[in-house]
RNA sequence: GCGCCCAUAGCUCAAUUGGAUAGAGCGUCGGACUUCGAAUCCGAAGGCCGGGGGUUCGACUCCCUCUGGGCGCGCCA
């Protein structure tokens, strides 16, 4: 539909600065829906923008736009000038018409596009660290990761999905030392305690939570990771072993017991995603980057391209960090020479590499790997991490836009009105899994894909357990619901749905609100195009939301004005209607599909509506 | 102290990426079911777009500054 509009402006800009009247516009004219109808279907600011260049006014070169429109085809009914000089444009009713025969044959594919153009672009999200369940904050990075790589897979864009597992680092080790004391617990082997006076459970006072804090300290020392999860997995690597490593070294925790700790933790967390559905296409080992010795040939090209210095950091700013800083030498990458604030390290003081050095390995190898756009989706508490990997990418690539962080601010959650502090130790600790089970999968989904991920969401544990009209997620799919209920009663009383007929359409839809709901439908394209160039799948839960709004509108008038009804005497009105309606139940399906949540053909009313509902 | 993110109706959030009169949901108040689903619809009230300056035909949007909230700040991943 756009390309309609940009078209007539297009060619009347050419043909004006053809024939010397204006000057030759610069680059491609905009044209955009306006928001209100009373401005035409599509609207232009050339003129203004061409003021200057022309030294003329923008209603006057308005006005030589005008008269000297394009239009071979007819496809403007209706051109006039308007406010400081925008030029709106009304497109006949017929040229929507015919397009809704477009969403008709092209079904679940409408909306799809090649903006993309095939270009390969690797979403890599979640991969939360494999030591436990996943929590609240990693499922809105999931969905959104999700959505974003559907998007711009519908985009035209050729997607991978990938999952990059830290199983290199120290926090793994941790996770096996854990193990082996939940092992030797069901052994029967007591879990020493840390030689200190119990804490109180709710410090209160300074001194307790000093208190406090030393006996939590002295915990991790011997099991790192609290919380139940590691029972299951060592009742099973008991079955699996016995009672023959009771007394492994702490090399044997740190490799076998972490080895198969990790195995069962990715094996929950695959869970936990399937009950997303959300799946990758690869999981990527962080080992395996050292293994084949990824990490010294990223230096090494580094290197090569001068951006790698032995030097001295400054102190830290922070002064809890100043008092361990020490002046050293280290390998340092030039962050600076592309915005960061600092140099940055790559190596740590007993010469291994850091977790730096190790991602950019991985971004190397992302690249090498033949993806032209990257795109990792962190956790807000990662935000001081983004301008080095991206100063590293930039380095490597040679493009300032190669990689795209697409950070997710955190999720706090409430509780009857108030904010839910999550703590394992208070029980109070809400996995993904838990969520969903009680919320659903649409729910959850719907949830986290209502705001702009670079806010900080609210998330209502109450709200989204609710099954009722206050969760966002039951209007949304209503408005598909309510179409398949339409179709589901014509059959009933024997009417079948006609084939595509334009002149049936010209003849049947004739009320201004199924022009309107028409044109709104048939912006779905575009709108998907834009949400994936954004990164922002939230501008389609509203798209949805508004457009079920706007047929539950035109719906409901059918209830007092009977000639309004889709399913009708008039055989001409009932036949278009049913086209229309079959055009946004399509539209329905395909924007629920893209956000991964389901369609649903009837809804059933629930328990605590039904008595007021009759 | 520095960096990143946020601030829009009582609450939770949008705003076509610089466009015309800033919009939804929840909540409040008032209406609408004898036939396509009332999980719905219609109407009303509710706004110094955090404050101030700037950029231009035009600013919620871009720049500067201040205030308030969040996250982070060598050798944790």
């Amino acid at each position: 539909m756009k390309a309609i509009a940009q078209q007539v402006i297009g060619e009347t800009l050419a043909k004006c600065a053809e024939r010397g009247l204006l000057p030759p516009f610069p680059g491609t004219p905009a044209v955009e829906i306006p928001r209100s109808a009373a401005h035409g279907d599509w609207s232009s600011n050339a003129a203004m923008v061409l003021t200057k260049l022309a030294g003329k006014p923008p209603r006057a070169i308005a006005q030589l736009l005008l008269e000297n429109l394009v239009d071979p085809e007819g496809v403007i009914e209706k051109a006039e000038i308007a406010g400081p000089g925008f030029l709106n444009l009304f497109i006949s009713p017929r040229v929507y018409l015919k397009a809704l025969e477009r969403v008709l044959t092209e079904g679940e594919r409408f909306g799809y596009s090649d903006v993309g153009r095939g270009r390969r672009v690797m979403v890599e999200f979640v991969s939360a660290n494999p030591t436990g369940p996943m929590h609240v904050g990693h499922g809105r990075g999931a969905v959104v990761g999700d959505a974003v790589a559907t998007l711009l897979d519908a985009a035209g864009y050729e997607v991978t999905r990938e999952y990059y597992v830290n199983d290199a680092g120290g926090q793994v080790k941790l996770l096996g030392r854990s193990l082996y004391v939940r092992y030797r617990e069901q052994c029967g082997i007591e879990t020493p305690r840390p030689a200190l006076p119990p804490p109180p459970a709710n410090p209160a006072t300074e001194e307790e939570r000093k208190l406090r804090r030393e006996w939590d300290e002295a915990m991790a020392a011997i099991l790192p990771y609290p919380g139940d999860y590691l029972v299951a997995p060592a009742r099973k690597f008991k079955e699996l072993h016995g009672e023959a490593y009771l007394d492994a070294t702490i090399e044997q925790q740190e490799s076998l017991f972490t080895d198969f700790a990790m195995g069962e933790m990715l094996a929950v967390i695959k869970d936990d995603l399937r009950a997303l559905n959300i799946t990758f296409d690869t999981w990527f080992s962080e080992r395996q980057l050292h293994r084949v010795g990824a990490i010294d040939s990223a230096i090494a090209k580094l290197t090569e391209q001068g951006h790698l210095f032995r030097g001295v950091l400054p102190p830290p700013k922070e002064a809890s960090h100043a008092e361990e800083y020490e002046a050293r030498e280290q390998l340092l990458f030039k962050a600076t020479s592309f915005g960061d604030d600092q140099d940055r390290p790559l190596q740590k003081s007993d010469g291994a590499y850091t977790y730096f050095a190790a991602d950019i390995a991985y971004h190397k190898e992302k690249l090498d790997r033949g993806f032209e756009t990257l795109i990792d989706v962190w956790g807000a508490d990662h935000g001081g991490y983004v301008k080095r990997v991206k100063a590293a990418v930039q380095a490597l690539s040679g493009q300032a836009d190669a990689l795209d962080v697409l950070l997710v601010q955190m999720v706090n959650l409430v509780k009857n009105g108030k904010p839910y502090r999550m703590s394992k130790r208070a029980g109070t600790f809400v996995t993904l899994r838990d969520l969903v089970e009680e919320a659903g999968r649409d729910a959850t989904r719907v949830m986290f894909l209502m705001k702009r991920c670079d806010a900080q969401l609210e998330f209502d544990l109450d709200l989204v357990k609710k099954q009722s009209s206050d969760n966002p997620v039951f209007y949304v799919q209503y408005g598909h619901a309510r179409c398949a209920n339409i179709f589901k009663r014509a059959a009933e009383a024997g009417v079948g749905v006609p084939g595509f007929d334009l002149s049936l359409l010209e003849r049947g839809l004739l009320h201004p609100d199924e022009l309107a709901l028409l044109k709104q439908l048939l912006t779905f394209p575009e709108l998907v195009a834009g949400a994936a160039q954004a990164r922002e799948p939230h501008r389609i839960i509203y798209y949805v939301q508004e457009l079920s709004a706007a047929f539950q509108s035109y719906y409901t008038k059918g209830k007092r004005e009977p000639e309004l009804r889709v399913l009708q005497a008039d055989p001409v009105k009932t036949g278009a209607r049913l086209l229309l309606i079959a055009g946004l139940k399509q539209v329905f399906a395909n924007a629920l599909t893209l956000m991964g949540v389901s369609a649903p053909e009837y809804m059933e009313v629930p328990p605590e509506l039904e008595e007021s509902g009759e």
